[in-house]
DNA sequence: ATCATAATTTAGTCTTACCTAATTTTTCTA
DNA sequence: TAGAAAAATTAGGTAAGACTAAATTATGAT
């Protein structure tokens, strides 16, 4: 019999998986500013998550951590849960998928198993979230994507989006309204030179939006129309 | 604006709730077997809930406690979204009546005000949980029955069944098992003179179906079929 | 009316997870 | 290769909400 973990310990295996995807080690200050708590707090908590057994990260000081096996598997069921809600409220619920993040900050910390596995079933056990994250299967394995990301295309270039950034709801808004959603396919018109400001069309619409290169590299896409 | 409870405070309003409709006011030790925490810890929180700004509860020393209208709101606004949640796991992910119960004892406390919203409306506003068990509206008035138990029926008599039990799976299976279910109209064969154990048929089906006097009393019904 | 028992409360701790302030370590720049 | 700035850690404290043990109050049977 597992112990169960406290909301506040799933958050920071969460965060800490989330913040190494991009950069192998989290840091203390990293994890402090994601989870808006102070960064002496921090340390207490990973010294702590460190020293379990079995323990769920590697923590040397002053040089940031890393999960355990067991922490990334804690982490990845916490990221699943949280992905499947998103879908599951968009699919089932009617929630526009500005909406959804929040929601499921709070009840993948809520779901049993079994409503992991029903909700997993009615959907059709789907591979990615309404932004187009992937959701790890059953057995923890992430569907794979080879992404490059909106920033990279050269002018003319086409592509098709794979996913959005998920957390901030008016980019989410303005993504919606100009229909820039995963599936869809566009083309780099053009570029400013001063600031990389893009203007990029919606193939299928034609339809034109606006990109600052900030978002523009949060937006994955594939190559190719 | 108002300052989120804790799921501990929720809990406790709600089962003072539940205990003080069977008998006005609600004990300490009453209190802490159903919560299952020590009397001493009970005390300290009922103190500390009569103290707030509103209070929550009114407490006399030694004499249990009764809520205030503002403790019967939270208490009132829990039940509603736990019930919520156990015809939604029912009717739209396939949970049979007896998982659901403490499902919804976590979920309740996960749910925001928007959730609420769009679960009662995929329901189509449902007055009753699949125990039978009146879901307040949204301004928490909760529709009346006007029930007496199955214990109080004659020989002969028929009646039909409102509600049951909720709590304990077990229960719940059997009384599946026996097709004994909120809207069943049902007849009492016979009750042994010993231990007043009652044989019951399922007008529908006629099938048959024993049931104590414990259990018959917690199964509500309306008199005739 | 008394006394045993049951119910409740008080007093004193513990754990979890947060905080601020002060200190130490690392890193970066001149 | 100092020394300043940034990052991280230590130390000491707080609030919630639980606990046990001891004390008090209420109740019910003779």
């Amino acid at each position: 019999m597992v112990k169960a973990l406290s909301h506040n310990i799933q958050d920071y295996l969460k965060q800490i998986y989330q913040l190494s995807a991009a950069g192998g080690k989290a840091s203390t200050n990293q994890l402090a500013e994601a989870l808006d708590i102070s960064a002496a707090s921090v340390t207490n908590m990973l010294q702590k998550l460190s020293k379990t057994q079995p323990p769920y990260l590697i923590y040397h000081k002053h040089h940031g951590v890393q999960l355990t096996d067991e922490g990334q598997r804690i982490a990845l069921k916490i990221i699943r849960r949280h992905r499947l809600i998103e879908e599951f409220l968009v699919k089932k619920l009617g929630y526009t998928w500005d909406e959804v993040h929040e929601e499921a900050e709070v009840l993948e910390h809520a779901m049993s198993p079994l409503l992991e596995k029903r909700i997993d079933a009615a959907l059709g056990f789907p591979e990615f979230d309404p932004h187009g994250d992937p959701i790890p299967d059953v057995n923890l394995n992430i569907p794979q994507t080879n992404p490059t990301t909106l920033r990279s295309l050269e002018i003319g270039q086409t592509g098709r989006i794979i996913r959005v950034p998920h957390e901030d709801p008016q980019v989410l808004r303005y993504l919606g309204k100009c229909g820039l959603r995963p599936g869809v396919s566009i083309k780099l018109l053009s570029r400013t030179p001063y600031d990389q400001t893009m203007r990029i069309e919606i193939l299928d619409t034609g339809d034109k939006a606006i990109i600052g290169p900030d978002l523009g590299g949060q937006i994955s896409i594939s190559i190719g129309a």
